[in-house]
DNA sequence: GGCTGGCACTCCGTATACTCGAGTGCTAAC
DNA sequence: GTTAGCACTCGAGTATACGGAGTGCCAGCC
């Protein structure tokens, strides 16, 4: 399809204007990358590149910059022939990073996000296990009033869903600690997923309770999935306005505002990344309006029973090749810290 | 100090500059501010609020504008001779916000925060009350590995604290049951502050696995301080960026970067507020760098077991009547909520 | 056929000059 | 102490001119 050098070409214009954020100009190709050939050539091959959708001219008198075809071209080929855009030296930071101690899923969430802000510049968003997979390992219920029960499930990642409950029926403390032992003991490996066979666990709860543990069981399903609405991190906000794509604050105010918003968030995320390593949406490929000046990259982590992503946002004018790497790198650490 | 009528145009021309942005004629105020005098005589009052501080001239031919003194000054009476700046409506819409259901803390702080946020279009910090004062009511220990456990503290607020702890000796589950039997027990209602009184009941311990309950002693009071790191929630970022003093990206970019910090917003907060109703501190009266453009509007709520603060940041152009109004009716909503 | 040097052309960004108008300070009169 | 009148200042907006960057195309060359 594309000859040898206009995908050199490209290659160069992307990696030119993702560094230096100007319309490219065939000169400044032949002098920085080498191509071995007069600008007039180049300007053929751009010219020819501008043919088939892959830059193009904000005026007549300026270089060419990348469509995001043209970067879609370009993370395919980066895909197919991977090449270290990190030093060894960061790799190795990133590993002792997560090395220095065991920690709890939502710092490991926390501190994920800085890392890879910090790391890129760009927004980092990091999801944690879903919550109604995991197993439950633990139900507490603690008295905090006359029918009041304040109801904490733990899960095998260390993770915690809690509410309020209201009980129909007042509990004594005795009962209230024979159905918390019922309920740890037989939800114990259970997914909040699999909601009708904990139903199923009920007709073997003592009949002094049953009822309790009825409206339990549905309470445990139901604030294990409201749980989930939380688990999106992000950092690097601040990052994006020194961007120049987004130093105006009315091209930035849009993607903040949905920042701001875990669950949409998340929804989109889920739409984009399948369990298939990284992903990349680029610009307008993006469904949500919010993104269509921006850049996903996306990386699964964690195996069937406890999975979630790790991805960068940044503009299209984005170092692809950088953040896949990065993306990557970080979620390999997860899947061991997990 | 000041004559009645400076006293009057200043308030007139802050109340204007507050919702205009921009700086204030002569012409303006006598024309909709009913001062019942000529703008030449206002010019005169002007050049003297210009001459203590109050106000000043972008350039010769401008109108004024508030200066931070002036603004304290406007503050300061307003809080003397309270008016009423937000509708009756507002006020019962805030209420039945809160009326809904009983919320769990974090998700209470989440919802205050969008709430603040919301219904001034600044930024909402709320502070969550801290950890480490609240009254334990449930000491979970739950088996991760051979060696290792994770610990979950949960407090009659409904907060949780958590962390994976790694224990010089293995435990059989019995007497991890036992150990966390004999930790809710003796801790319940005790506040991790008083580490020392926690140390005492250790002597109570079981022999057998004494040792283990002096490292979680230990650890219990240390992840609770560590839980306090991470009581900020915020909200309303992205309205930020409509405000003009913020439009350009780089005035918000050191705002916007100091909120992502939680721990320094934390510190932030409690050196300007007191246990004293609401606090205004004003533009550079902030000891922060970053704050040298914002105000901030915080009211502290809560009694002495339980309490935190709920801020707001804006411009220094900033409706302080409603802020503090709206701050102060949210600490009064959250104070009945806990 | 593909590559290259030369050249005319386009249009952006910047600088300069100019005008208009808003708002002031001052003065003199009430 | 207040007010009307007036000269003055300076910012914001508009028009104009200019230099330069970069292209497209053509003619010649390998």
């Amino acid at each position: 399809m594309l000859s040898e050098r206009r995908r050199a070409v490209l290659s160069a214009l992307i990696d030119e204007y993702v560094s230096s954020a100007h319309p490219v100009s065939s000169k400044v190709l032949v002098e920085r990358y080498g191509l071995g050939c007069s600008p007039a050539t180049v300007r053929n091959d751009l010219a020819a590149l501008e043919g088939t959708g892959y830059v193009y001219q904000p005026h007549v008198s300026a270089g060419r910059v990348p469509t995001d075809v043209g970067y879609r071209e370009y993370v395919d080929t980066l895909a197919s022939e991977p090449r270290g855009t990190y030093t060894p030296n960061e790799a190795e930071s990133i590993r002792r990073f997560y090395a220095t101690h065991e920690l709890e899923v939502g710092d490991l969430m926390r501190r994920t996000a800085s890392l890879l802000a910090d790391m890129t510049g760009y927004v980092s968003v990091v999801i944690a296990p879903a919550v109604r997979r995991s197993r439950i390992k633990r139900v507490s219920l603690v008295a905090m009033g006359e029918r009041q029960v304040l109801l904490v499930v733990i899960t095998d990642l260390g993770q915690v869903a809690k509410r309020f409950v209201e009980l129909a029926q007042p509990l004594t403390d005795e009962q209230l600690h024979e159905l918390e032992g019922f309920l740890s003991h037989s939800l114990d490996d259970r997914v909040a997923e699999e909601a009708e066979v904990l139903e199923r666990e009920l007709l073997r709860a003592p009949s002094s309770f049953r009822a309790a543990a009825a409206t339990l069981i549905r309470e445990i399903v139901d604030c294990m999935e409201e749980a989930d609405d939380e688990r999106v991190v992000h950092g690097g906000a601040a990052g994006l306005l020194k961007l120049p794509e987004f130093a105006d604050s009315q091209r930035a105010t849009p993607l903040l505002g949905m920042l701001e918003d875990g669950l949409s968030m998340l929804r989109t995320l889920t739409d984009i990344s399948g369990p298939g390593g990284t992903v990349v949406s680029i610009g307008r490929e993006n469904a949500r309006e919010e993104l269509a000046g921006a850049s996903v990259v996306a990386t699964d982590y964690g195996d069937r029973d406890a999975s979630g992503f790790v991805a960068l946002i940044g503009p299209t004018r984005m170092d692809y090749g950088r953040a896949m790497a990065v993306t990557s790198c970080v979620a390999g650490e997860l899947d061991d810290a997990l």
